[in-house]
DNA sequence: GCCAACGTTGGC
DNA sequence: GCCAACGTTGGC
């Protein structure tokens, strides 16, 4: 069964078009330090499943891409550098705390702003849209999915 | 830069 | 296990 997600970014850590730049247009989704957020990853994805790739902390945020999960979870690497800003001291690599999977863009769509999605009724109760909310991974909705992309 | 919301930490 | 203090997120 597929299932699908919105995934934040800040564009000037990866964007869009950084990730359809890299190879195979795939990113490891790496710095996720949230339970939550590793949860949805590391449990709840399956490769296959749809992501709706989000500009966060930016001039325009928004939905600017459409995705897909591309690999099953596995360690991310930035947690046992200490040099990356992602490094976690506590993290021992035979039992690594921080999980991620790869995130495949398959296409670029015009900016779907925040008063935009806000705009339509149907989106209301689209998780990222609630008050407060802080969480980098959430899941969405088939409804939601479709209402978004016009796809099943 | 501000600040509301919320997660994490650590003392008790 | 409680909860105050603190840190982070992220829109504006």
């Amino acid at each position: 069964m597929t299932s699908y997600w919105l995934m934040k970014s800040e564009p000037e850590e990866c964007s869009v078009d950084d990730a359809l730049a890299a190879k195979k247009s795939t990113v490891p989704w790496v710095g996720v330090r949230n339970y939550q957020a590793r949860n949805f990853m590391r449990d709840g994805m399956q490769v296959g499943d749809g992501v709706l790739f989000y500009h966060s902390s930016c001039a325009e945020p928004g939905i600017v891409g459409i995705a897909e999960v591309a690999s099953t979870p596995y360690p991310d690497p930035t947690q046992f550098d200490p040099k990356s800003p992602y490094y976690d001291p506590k993290s021992k690599p035979e039992e690594p705390r921080w999980m991620l999977v790869d995130v495949q863009v398959l296409r670029k769509i015009p900016n779907i702003t925040l008063p935009a999605l806000r705009a339509r009724p149907e989106l209301a109760d689209l998780q990222v849209l609630r008050k407060g909310n802080r969480l980098s991974i959430t899941p969405v909705e088939p409804k939601h999915w479709k209402a978004i992309t016009g796809k099943k």
